[in-house]
DNA sequence: GCCAAATAATTCAATGACTGAACAAATAGC
DNA sequence: GCTATTTGTTCAGTCATTGAATTATTTGGC
């Protein structure tokens, strides 16, 4: 159940507030509350929720359901005496995102409803290393317009796109580095100019973000289902190893977009080579490649989702060296979780991506050292679970990044409807 | 030049918005923009920036005079044909900040008023070690007192207070762990309740902020006069070795408030025992204690900045033992704020506390590390620079987080004064 | 079956903050 | 002295929320 990104605290508007913005942000309020309930709400129970007078809620109840971002479920429980109460829903008839990814050995499309749900998820395999970035781009954009085509049939409208890539984005989603694509300083939007748009055009949601694959990852992990923290630490296990660092809901990422690299972390300082230039880093002892060397399969050329398959079979069957491997790796990330728990003060870690079914194994030796090595720990323990989504973890975060854009800012869509 | 936390980004707002909310929020609009000015601006000024009418504004500015946030500058600059133009700045004569901190060997008290300006600084050398939190606290609250005195002959009103500890400490003010000054779980907050209140009361404003002195040592720095970014890593070297996140001017607290542990991330997994039970803390390296110890200075039992000084003397005179000493402990700093900086994106290493007079010789192989580590590096550099404040940091920071409050939210102010 | 109580949702006139156009204030240049 | 320009104020209109009253709809008691 997708919601927008956390609430406003006291800081100083941006610009002028003005009369309109009134309706604009109690918009918002109410659609975030809709979306928040754990039961269908009904308008009194909005107004006594919000604050806002019964009269003010129906009227902007009323605005959301014309702009079908609410509907009226049914059938109406019965509470005893009084009239019967009408419980509000989002609406699964109009407004989407679209999430995209671009991956070293796949493409992916989705579409996510406003009230979460994935509507068309489409993978395509493919080795993206020889491909040339607008080449890759392009086969994107095939299943990007055979999602809208998929989301139309089914009554939605595509009201803005994600791409969750492997590495350094910046804000305006140049691609300063993705070394598992092969990518350097790819302007991403700038390629995908000469295309049709990817979807409608929506005031405040942006035709098309570029992300952080670990951060979108970590986003739809929050959102995935299950009650848990808005606060935690996703790491995404793969060659490299990513994290999306989530604090209250919302992404924390750096000063440029580029946070989450904890696989440079140095873990030994003088340790193994790296092929970032440094010399220890995590990625060298927890590292998909690592764990594969240490187990004796290195040279085995596995595709990602198959080295970690290949890795769960060999440690279910008691494979001496991979359980090995798989407790020096866990060890590593555990040594170097510690410290970043101890920098972020974070109480939950969750391991994503390739680190998912390898869960197990590793988080005895990750939960060792964090319970060893972290100041708060005595008093307050760290949680660390394997991650509920799989590979679809960043495609369906990126589409629900959409969905979360347009349900901070209602009155946007509204304003494209008339 | 204190700013309020940043600006409104497109969320939902916390509760109903109404129409005094507009008011509210404009007020809080235009005192952040003549807080953010380089040159005191006009009305008209503030109504081409903020994009309201130049009605609204000056109705907004004559809330802003009457409740002594706002005054009018003289004499007035000529500007050519047209009247002439009043430029309006904050009021040094309305709101103030109070700050209050305690250290290992001191306590301080600090005014900042609303434009900025440090009217009232005390320090009151004394061991704090031996004294039940409770005593300790009863002497602030004379500090306190004496704070207040001096601010109201100067015509101000005290409008909140702060208080940086050297520990760990949950938003609700209670320090779980101050190992320097010897507390565990002291409850700040419920110690004070039987003095007399410290400020006024203002809506909008705590009465009482208990935060973590690394913490406010950055937000000290952040406003400390040179323009600069609004994202750094602010690195307090003590005894302890705390950091202060700075992003886009709002500071990382974690989930729970414990954000910046950054002496407890391990850079020798299997070195030095440390005390807080695990192994190879970069504290263990490059704090005080290591420091001196690698110095020949082991036992010497010199006060805080004491041993700072000294360091730097033996340093200058080119002490051998101290320059290698402080080459390694400069290495090990580097090595975990490489990693510091791969994982949050922040491109400025600000070295404050004891670490700010030992800059010369600390700043070369933390570069050195920064530089082999950081996977930006090559094309984005990292800087790093000594603070520009010394031990005042963390306590005038405090008296700035309040004077942050009052401009975030003046309608709560000028609410108090009605 | 009717009435009273209870709860949900809608109606309607009043309020307050912003707007835009007009006006007033103050200067420089011809 | 007049015009052009810029700053700041005045004033009637607009709009979104409010609070009280009204309408809608149910249950339970007589």
């Amino acid at each position: 159940m997708w919601q927008c990104q956390g609430v406003s605290r006291t800081v100083a508007p941006a610009g002028a507030v003005r009369q309109g913005s009134l309706r604009e942000l109690n918009l918002a309020l109410v659609l975030d509350r809709i979306a928040a309930a754990a039961r269908p709400p009904s308008r009194a129970d909005l107004a006594a929720r919000t604050g806002l007078t019964r009269a003010t809620v129906s009227a902007v109840v009323e605005d959301l359901i014309a702009g079908r971002l609410v509907s009226e479920a049914d059938p109406t429980p019965r509470n005893g005496a009084g009239r019967p109460a009408r419980g509000l829903v989002l609406a699964g008839d109009g407004p989407a995102g679209l999430g995209l990814e671009a991956n070293v050995d796949y493409l992916a499309a989705c579409v996510v409803d406003l009230a979460g749900r994935v509507r068309h998820h489409t993978v395509l395999r493919a080795d993206l290393r020889p491909l040339a970035p607008a080449d890759a781009l392009a086969r994107l954009v095939g299943l990007a317009a055979a999602a809208r085509a998929d989301a139309a049939d089914q009554g939605l409208t595509l009201a803005g796109a994600a791409l969750a890539v492997p590495g350094l984005v910046d804000d305006a989603g140049l691609v300063r580095l993705a070394p598992n694509l092969g990518w350097r300083d790819v302007d991403v939007p700038a390629l995908l100019a000469g295309h049709p748009p990817l979807t409608e055009r929506v005031d405040g949601v942006p035709a098309l973000v570029v992300d952080n694959e670990a951060n979108l990852a970590a986003l739809g992990e929050l959102h995935a289902g299950v009650a848990g923290p808005a606060s935690f630490l996703h790491i995404s296990g793969e060659v490299g190893i990513g994290a999306g660092i989530m604090l209250d809901g919302t992404l924390f990422r750096g000063a440029r977009g580029w946070s989450g690299e904890i696989g440079h972390i140095p873990v030994q300082p003088d340790g193994r080579p790296c092929r970032c230039g440094g010399r220890g880093c995590l990625e060298q002892y927890a590292g998909q490649e690592a764990v594969l060397l240490a187990a004796g399969l290195a040279g085995a050329d596995l595709p990602a989702d198959t080295a970690a398959a290949r890795l769960t079979e060999l440690a279910e069957a008691g494979d001496r060296a991979t359980l090995d491997a798989l407790a020096e790796a866990g060890t590593a990330l555990g040594v170097t979780v510690a410290g970043v728990v101890n920098l972020l003060d974070l109480d939950t870690v969750v391991l994503g991506g390739g680190y998912a079914p390898l869960a197990p194994w590793l988080r005895p030796p990750v939960l060792a050292e964090v319970s060893r090595r972290v100041l708060t720990a005595a008093w307050s323990p760290v949680t660390v679970r394997p991650a509920v989504l799989g590979s679809e973890a960043a495609v369906v975060g990126a589409a629900g990044s959409v969905v979360r854009r347009i349900l901070a800012r209602p009155a946007g869509w509204l304003a494209h409807r008339r």
